[in-house]
DNA sequence: GGCATTTCGTGATGCGCCTTCACTATGTCG
DNA sequence: CGACATAGTGAAGGCGCATCACGAAATGCC
């Protein structure tokens, strides 16, 4: 069992890593004329279809009245419509507009691209033993009391990375 | 040389640990009255000691004017004090209060802990194949391009993530 | 020494994300 | 039918961040 000041570097890795993805995801967001905050919104009703504001508040964690907001800008942008729900009349549809589904498929499709890349070139054995380690990191995260508090299926919150 | 499919879902699992860490520093950070951007500025105030705003800004990279709001917000809640700067009648210098010392010294001695904690009890070899993994992991990142655009020495972020 | 230039901090203003409270319109249940 | 729950939005507000404009002090150059 290593040392504690190895312990401390580890961490500082896994913080580093955090601190440089989140940073790039941001850019090339922004390069698309896009925010975490809505290309997260677009993520959800990409991988739900057409959904209404309340179930997409309980997908992203957000009080209602901010998707609202967030669906407000994505019309405005064009990403996104607001059609009445066919049976409830208090809800409204949020869906996909062509250029919506479009720049959500470039981006699973970047993000594809960007996973290939990354681990193009690693050995097997790296690459399972990364893998693994990443799982044992969770699993001791969960274990240890930090977690997403509840709910939340296995989601990769934004997307999107590539250089 | 692993399949895509795989490569995929590696890439999940890295973005996943990204959203569990944040979400928990941020909630670790807000039950001490700190919010991200004020616990980071307190984290190179340490790291650094007493400091004008230009260079926390620097620091930070964040513009100089941001800075003076997140001062003026961790002076009024009383973690730091601003004085005038002895030779430099232009700048100021903002030093911590005991208080912002102490809860300073208590996030560091939480990460160490936090850190200890998490691996402590991960066997050597899965441990350095582990940081190893991340090693490399961060490298590639840098090699295609996803780099921290410019300066910043290895800084670790913001700092705790204890239960 | 004197004046231009640079630098430090801040006021004003604006955007994005997020929240809570209040309110309307609609759906649902007994 | 009436009580209650639910979907979305207006209003207001907080935090983080940015840019522009500006005064005050430091510095460089002649």
């Amino acid at each position: 069992m290593p040392s504690p000041q190895k312990h401390t570097e580890a961490l500082g890795r896994v913080l580093e890593l955090v601190v440089v993805l989140s940073d790039d995801m941001t850019r090339s967001l922004a390069a698309q004329g896009l925010t975490n905050a809505r290309a997260h919104l677009l993520w959800e009703l990409h991988r739900r279809g057409p959904s209404t504001q309340r179930v997409l508040a309980d997908a992203l964690r957000v009080s209602p009245r901010n998707i609202t907001g967030l669906v407000d800008a994505l019309v405005a942008t064009g990403f996104v419509t607001r059609e009445p729900h066919p049976t409830d009349r208090r809800a409204t549809l949020v869906s996909f507009t062509e250029h919506g589904a479009a720049v959500t498929a470039a981006m699973e499709h970047d993000q594809h691209e960007f996973a290939r890349i990354l681990f193009a070139d690693m050995p097997d054995d790296r690459f399972a033993a990364l893998v693994d380690g990443l799982d044992d990191l969770l699993a001791r995260l969960r274990a240890h009391g930090v977690s997403i508090d509840a709910s939340r299926e296995a989601t990769d919150p934004e997307s999107e990375a590539g250089r």
